[in-house]
DNA sequence: CAGGATCCCGTACGATACTG
DNA sequence: CAGTATCGTACGGGATCCTG
């Protein structure tokens, strides 16, 4: 490294947690959950249910990463057996909009997608 | 699998597309990638030193999956040494509005995220 | 300069099994 | 039912070298 100027340390350290963050925010089973929450609260089995193709591990991973992140609340109740329910905080709500939006345009794109990706694996043969 | 019907087979083939396509599209290279071109056209040297800390790999890998989807246009002169250009689509940009919400939700949420990070790593020790 | 090919390591992720 | 721990495989992604 040949910076070693404060102004830069600040700067890197600055993407460093942005990327962090996007890391968790911009994948996959992230997005389909914060879509699937909506508004609504929802237990743990009815988002895994709701994600589909989700494994358990992957959503209880997501779901801690996305607490973590304070885009959702997680309140557990000690009951027998227990009942875990997840909601987005209001953070999580402002962000749910865009991915929403992301989602959308996927739905909404995909056959142009598909011919597009014909058309692409067809160019190159 | 105990599904077998027509109905569910369709369902599936489609959410298979619909995985495939948030694989390619909600990762923190192509969102920033997205985000890079906006409007503009940049060359791939542009786009590289633009978006920081992406491989050489990592971006040429990323824009050929965006090419292939119809999100990004790409124009290569056969000149030397070669100059190749990047846009977004038409379809693309409708995805960079989106995109770019994320983008600006990470970054005006960067400080909230941190100390939601702190307290939630505090909690369990 | 753009970008493919190869090597190689670390991690993501699924399957399984165990705890409260 | 919710969640953690362990294991094995497969893929992500960086470094490097090579071509048009």
């Amino acid at each position: 490294m040949t910076t070693g100027g404060t102004v830069s340390e600040v700067s890197e350290g600055i993407s460093v947690l942005a990327h962090s963050v996007l890391a968790n925010v911009a994948n996959k089973w992230a997005l389909l959950v914060i879509d699937t929450l909506g508004t609504e609260t929802l237990r743990f089995g009815q988002v895994k249910s709701r994600v589909t193709g989700i494994s358990h591990k992957m959503l209880a991973q997501t779901l801690r990463n996305l607490e973590r992140d304070g885009i959702v609340d997680r309140t557990a109740y000690a009951t027998v057996p227990p009942r875990v329910e997840y909601r987005l905080t209001e953070a999580g709500r402002e962000l749910q909009r865009t991915v929403h939006g992301i989602c959308h345009w996927t739905r909404s794109h995909l056959d142009h997608i598909e011919t597009a990706r014909r058309r692409f694996d067809a160019a190159d043969a």
